[in-house]
DNA sequence: GTTGGCACTCACCCTGGATGAGTGCCAGTC
DNA sequence: GACTGGCACTCATCCAGGGTGAGTGCCAAC
């Protein structure tokens, strides 16, 4: 049903209409590809190709552009894997390796995708649940204020100010900080929150209560799932070179963007690292972005994943493009947090 | 020169075209303000304003519309300050209040700043360099690699990895870690830079390398330039509010706002707390923003400013309304910020 | 100093015809 | 049966021209 040549049209069709962004035509079409056909005959496939769904008309007297149905097969079956220069390589490289903590290396990143795609770029901060625990402080505000620091492998931070009830000695607290870390160092925070909980036996009677509050808190820090929903935006001027009819919708996208629960969701479904999840028009599950393609990818190692980095862009992208740099930042981002 | 009436006159222009958006004609004006005068001593009125540079007309047959002059004029003189309604109090407090660190106030401060004024708004995070330091951590991550964890009042923090020479023990650890927090806590970092520079000598001669290594490690952090540039930005997606023309200029602006460094210049020169600075048009320097206004503020205790907030918008924008908010939220930074 | 009247300007809107890219269909050819 | 050239048709886009109306500046009168 759909033949060799059916399937080069569909990808001349799709070049060219990302690279010129203009509804394209038979002659143009057998103009700039070796088709080694007459426009008649690529006037016949368009039918056929239009018969079923892959491209359409803007209106009767224009060319075709393609549907998301044809992105999706001109992805699925027709990108060639295009790797990145080596030019572009050393760029990401030089300078991810430049950062200095784990804002850096989010904030570059997301700086680098943006760049690199000419596109709005999104990177999520590596889970705080799927990470392990490199020290855990406690450190006192005062007689029975407590501040605790929890510190990631991957370099995240988080603090919370704890009110005890009765004062904690010096030595209660450099015995239970010691117990803490003992216990948590190098396990995932998932995991150290069941360790956590036994702690407080181990101690006095006496002292329980004081370690239990104290524990506690930290457990509510192991598992604060909005901890989990931080992201980095980034490139979101290149929304303006979506480019025409795309300007109206900009508002819209904007708003989406600012949702970052939202974003979390659209990035969140995608699979292992080192694979790279296209999603196009009506694949994707939000209203205002439906004109839009997300192609995203995880990052961490191959069994558990830290988090998800992708871009937003109009679904006439360069997807072989697109796809290439994503997958490259995810693994530099990858290789980066599992080494600190 | 500029009676009483054309003062008048000046604003009403002002309040409408924010109104309307559009031109304003004499007769509109008398219409919707009780001027007590015709249209054509407006129209005369009119003339005089536009002769001394208040107000111009887009094209001959058209209205008025301010100037950057005009809105400067009305701004400095005109403007009666506008209290936020209890609501809107309120609303920022228990929106605020809700924070459980400072990323997460600055977050918050940035939405609620965007969505009262429904302008871009910005929020720079505290200067490292004028905090004050709450507590130095040492944790030791293998024999010769250390991880630096500054934590400020503000809730800022700072880490840093140390590869040392030689292996320092876990006793020599301890006293240094003692050492450094006794000197330097409570401390602005610029002050306690000074104090560590000392620290060294206080050692045995053999163990003086390490802790010079480690203290300069620490100096670098409390000095780090870079981390004063962090800033945050909220509601983008009202760009798209300016309207008509505008529309077209989103792209520089929105790289503009992107270059955080820049947009740190431009909130910079704000003066003392609890004064609002306001930057119209020709007076905001940088070339992509000459056709929108910044209305700032510092944020801080009055002898020392932590960091500065703002919005940035269209000169044609509700000058007694956005000063109000961008002063409350400004407010409540500051107290919010000095207690932790 | 203020007002009503009046001529004038000019952006904006609507209309209509010309233009041309692109199509679908069909008869003819390999 | 697949491909090709020719041809009539469609329709978005462009451009010119006339009408409309908001708003002005000026002037004479109050």
């Amino acid at each position: 049903m759909l033949d060799e040549r059916k399937l080069s049209v569909l990808r001349a069709i799709v070049e060219d209409y990302v690279d010129t962004r203009e509804p394209v035509g038979s002659r143009a079409l057998v103009d700039r590809h070796q088709l080694g056909v007459s426009p008649a005959t690529v006037r016949n496939d368009m039918a056929a190709l239009e018969e079923e769904g892959f491209i359409a008309q803007p209106h009767t007297s224009a060319g075709r552009i393609p549907t998301d149905k044809g992105y999706r097969l001109f992805v699925d079956r027709l990108a060639g894997v295009q790797p990145l220069s080596s030019a572009e390589r050393r760029a990401i490289t030089t300078f991810l390796d430049g950062a200095v903590d784990l804002d850096d290396v989010v904030q570059r990143s997301v700086r680098m995708l943006a760049q690199l795609t000419r596109q709005v770029a999104i990177v999520q901060y590596p889970s705080l649940t799927r990470s392990t625990v490199r020290h855990v402080e406690l450190v006192s505000l005062g007689p029975t204020r407590l501040l605790l620091v929890l510190i990631t492998s991957t370099g995240r931070v988080e603090q919370r100010v704890v009110e005890t009830s009765v004062a904690a000695g010096d030595a209660l607290l450099g015995d239970l900080r010691a117990r803490i870390n003992t216990v948590c160092i190098g396990e995932r925070l998932v995991d150290g929150v069941t360790k956590l909980a036994e702690i407080p036996q181990t101690f006095a009677v006496n002292d329980r209560p004081v370690v239990h509050t104290i524990t506690g808190a930290l457990m509510e820090a192991f598992t604060d799932e909005r901890s989990d929903e931080r992201v980095a935006i980034g490139g979101t001027a290149n929304l303006t070179r979506f480019g025409d009819d795309f300007d109206r919708s900009i508002r819209p996208m904007l708003e989406a963007l600012e949702e970052h629960v939202v974003l979390l969701q659209l990035l969140g479904e995608a699979t292992s690292p080192s694979l790279v999840t296209v999603r196009i028009g009506s694949e994707v599950p939000h209203e205002d972005l439906t004109r839009t393609a997300i192609v995203s990818s995880r990052y961490g190692s191959d069994v558990d994943a830290l988090g998800t980095l992708g871009v937003v862009g109009p679904t006439r992208m360069d997807y072989p493009g697109t796809m290439a740099s994503v997958r490259a930042v995810a693994r530099y981002v990858s290789q980066r947090l599992s080494d600190g």
